[in-house]
DNA sequence: CCCGTTGACAGATACGTTTCTGCAAGGTCA
DNA sequence: TGACCTTGCAGAAACGTATCTGTCAACGGG
């Protein structure tokens, strides 16, 4: 029993270490890291045995350990605010969907993974938070005064929110749209087209978006002398937008256009036209904002505003690597990413040429 | 310089660790480990007076340290296979949503983290498999010999996956629906509504799901003696879809109803029935797969079949962490999940009373 | 012939926990 | 009064890696 005790200590069965392996080439622990990392002063020789040793044994390294030992873990958190009940809904619109993919694939280019955590830091059983070691965190739509990232930020992590953050929150940068533009161009669209009187269909939630889209739709009624025309519900309840629909075109003053400011908006308009048996576009201007492609098959296709959210979610990521990789800037980053008004048949009074469907083109989004 | 260089090494400022709790507590890190996680024996008092130091210091203790000692992580991971050139698409239709969503409430109520993942293990330009350490993993739709689950296997970890494992990929367990049942309850439904010819929209791939599907359609039409009638395109591209649906009610033998197996069928074969002159349900009965709340409002009402994804996402990840904090059990463990069918006008060519619409009802999904 | 330099590696330490083992003080029982 | 158990806590050993600090040989210049 001179050196044969070095073996395998209690691992289990399955999982070689980096000792195993520099025991296996002969070689010390150095050897091994250095190896495989492509670090050190190392003939190639050396190397290739090691790399070729280390693959027959199956030698995976410790995640763990390397987050220890480096203080890199490669997790980016992500949050979602939440509406109702649900812990978060990042999937209860298709916006959130489409952001999370894209931010998962720019991660994951740049060999970061995404971990979707809660928005509250509730003890329940355990802090999942405190869990899981994180480089960094993509907040979407923060809400004022938030907890979670106020603690982040105070332990020096980068925060980089999706949605202009309220208040003072000291995120360390943030990508949004310019929504207020983004409202007044849809406004302006509908008036050029002919609407004299245009609602808005609006949530009662206070975050960004609804409060900077609801007050720029405020500000543009004033500018051009129009009686705000709008019912608010809130956006998390998906039957009460459409209840919200019916309602704003059962109004005394009804409104000949409308822009919805949520994805359903669209579908539970046109069917309250409908039922009030207004056509769309020759009694109704229709607009929503949404980034779901039923809208370009709906009868008539309806045009929708798109807040680019595969260019958020990849902003967002590369922003918040940035940060985790080199220096955290002074002054928090901030990027506007364009929105895209993508103009369908609902919002057009002329149809371009003729009333029969025009040819089906591919939609891009 | 007796024992005062103990203070803190080179530890960021801001972050303090276990010592600087015990240090400031006048006790061991032992007994703050313990007073903490509420083992060992000792008195309320010293647990309270712990738990308070460390609250005051904002101790959190590393994630890291704690998985590299425990072994356990409390993160899973999540993975689809990839469809087109994306490295994965679960947002790609409404169903990868609700589940991804469903799974991960499920996982958080445990205290568990889901890690989104890709499928392909390519090296760009660092493996992100091997950089997050995982206690399982969940599998959409793995294909046949599907290496990362082998490896996930062969370091014994368990996997889950969505969707019956093909050939002989040997994971923990699976959740499915019984896809031949609810294809055949479709088809009589529709027979039952009268239709003489039904057709079906399926995808070009080989996954699970679009082949089970299909041979239950191929066999109930032998059964029945009615001719196959489909057309099958490229599930991951969104413009084939209208061309596929075009093309099934272009055919000379038109089926007068038709099963799609994808999301967005509905939309492009009501869209496509419009332009052939065809109304829905009167010439054409019309079903989808679908998990999307939009066909609860189209002209007319789509009748839709739910894989009840929520319900999967919830099961899957109970099942994981089941093996995760269990024994793996011997043989793999399959739970069905029913499905779901919504009927709507569609699918009905005689409406339930009268001829307007009837009054809207919430919808559950 | 000596010394400085460079290449190629090995030893040892630290990352921050959890937990096994140990140890004294005090109480109980024969 | 020992023997023995319980309580309340401390010491120290891992967990598996990356890296800092050597060490040793070869080598070339002066």
């Amino acid at each position: 029993m001179s050196r044969a005790d070095t073996s395998r200590r209690g691992s289990r069965p399955g999982r070689a270490g980096i000792r195993d392996v520099a025991a296996a080439a002969g070689v010390s622990i150095t050897t091994v890291s250095d190896a495989l990392n492509g670090k050190g002063r190392l003939p190639d020789a050396t190397r290739r045995h090691v790399r070729e040793v280390a693959e027959r044994l199956g030698y995976r390294p410790s995640a763990a350990a390397r987050t220890l030992r480096t203080g890199k873990s490669g997790l980016i958190g992500l949050t979602v605010t939440t509406y109702g009940d649900e812990p978060f809904t990042f999937t209860e619109f298709a916006y959130f969907a489409e952001m999370a993919r894209a931010a998962t694939s720019a991660a994951l280019a740049r060999g970061y993974a995404l971990v979707i955590l809660p928005a509250t830091s509730r003890r329940s059983p355990v802090d999942v938070w405190s869990n899981v070691a994180l480089d960094g965190t993509v907040v979407v739509d923060p809400s004022d005064h938030d907890p979670v990232v106020t603690e982040l930020i105070r332990q020096g992590l980068p925060v980089v929110s999706d949605g202009r953050p309220p208040g003072t929150l000291p995120v360390t940068a943030w990508v949004d749209n310019d929504h207020e533009a983004a409202v007044t161009g849809i406004l302006d669209h509908l008036a050029e087209a002919g609407a004299r009187r245009i609602g808005l269909l609006t949530g009662t939630t206070t975050d960004t978006y609804t409060r900077l889209s609801t007050t720029a739709y405020l500000r543009w009624c004033e500018r051009v002398g129009q009686d705000p025309v709008y019912e608010a519900y809130p956006a998390h309840d998906p039957c009460a937008g459409a209840v919200a629909a019916d309602r704003l075109l059962a109004r005394p003053d009804r409104p000949d256009a409308v822009y919805g400011l949520f994805d359903p908006n669209g579908t539970d308009l046109l069917a309250a036209a409908r039922r009030y048996g207004l056509r769309v576009p020759e009694d109704l201007l229709l607009v929503c904002c949404s980034e779901s492609a039923v809208y370009a098959g709906t009868e008539p296709p309806i045009t929708t505003l798109s807040l680019k959210p595969r260019r958020i979610g990849t902003a967002v990521v590369q922003l918040l690597i940035d940060a985790i990789e080199g220096v955290a800037p002074e002054k928090p980053v901030e990027q506007v990413i364009p929105t895209e008004l993508i103009v369908r048949t609902s919002s057009q009074r002329r149809p371009p040429r003729t009333t029969v469907s025009p040819p089906r083109v591919p939609e891009e989004t």
